[in-house]
DNA sequence: TTCTTGTTAGCACGAATTGCAGATTAGGAG
DNA sequence: CTCCTAATCTGCAATTCGTGCTAACAAGAA
């Protein structure tokens, strides 16, 4: 039972109900937004965008999802430095990176809820982000093809990879 | 205790090991970084290092701090997008954010090594991290000065889990 | 239909970081 | 100590990701 994205038909109506315009662009990103179940970036949502709708700005990619964050219909999903993720799925979940190829995995972790920062008492804490780094199948697999092994910590190549 | 960045001869040491050389610049890379309790960014490092060295240049600063993340020596954590902190911190930690003021704090967390993704069995796991987003004590204040209240889970979340 | 606003497109701008290339220098060989 | 060569430094251009601005435009109420 995941909470995903609102309908597009929904979100017009939210829209509507913040005396914001329904226009053709918000529709069509609505759609869009809704069927994807990945994590795109604003280009890659704006490549779609562009093909059923020749002319639309990459401007107004980025407003609508901005909006949509803003009104907590959407999250944003920034990862190891490269272009801002959107998350259409709203459930409390957290995410699995490949350091190779760069995909990301929505994840249910249990216990997730009960951690608990030592140094931080003055702290109110309000939300709490878990990131897996590691290495997918399919990756692993040409990993092991040519050799390489599965390095520990290194920053630079998550870096690398988010680009 | 805290497992913090290797002395700057310690480093010095490792980059000649390494076929690398031991320039001014890099000295004064490394004492500074070695002094550092907080997470600064590129930038930030530049205008300290500049006092002690006008002239040195902020690529050289941008070059270090990836040689150094790229051999283990040193940490980067990108949260939320703003420019890149790197983390003297080498010891096994996670990270506690002020959502106010940016501030970031290391912290232990306890558990965190068990913690467990669902929906990812085929990713060989490598490391999990783990980022608190909170307010701290004094935006705290500020806060309850102004009347605003700490944001929950965004509202949509909220709308639903509710249900 | 008309009017009032919110929106869009498009480009300039800005922040952060990297690519490039010529001038410079650390560090080993002699 | 001097010389030599590869590594390094600096400065600037280029790139990437995203936002500010504004004139033209269109959604939705009256």
């Amino acid at each position: 039972m995941v909470f995903r994205m609102q309908s597009p038909a929904a979100l017009a109506a939210i829209y509507r109900s913040m005396g914001r315009k329904v226009t053709p662009q918000r529709q069509l990103l609505f759609q869009l937004m809704h069927e994807n179940d990945c994590h795109p970036t604003a280009e890659a949502l704006f490549a779609e965008a562009s093909a059923q709708m020749p002319g639309i700005s990459l401007r107004t990619v980025y407003q609508t999802l901005n909006e949509l964050a803003e009104m907590g219909e959407l999250q944003f999903i920034d990862i190891g430095g490269g272009p801002t993720r959107f998350d259409p799925n709203l459930d409390d979940h957290h995410h699995v990176v490949c350091i190779d190829c760069g995909q990301i995995r929505d994840v249910q972790v249990s216990g997730a809820a009960a951690l608990h920062p030592s140094g931080a008492e003055d702290f109110v804490i309000n939300e709490v982000g878990v990131v897996f780094q590691g290495v997918c199948s399919s990756c692993e697999k040409s990993r092991a093809k040519s050799g390489r092994s599965v390095r520990a910590k290194s920053p630079a190549l998550q870096a690398k990879v988010s680009k």
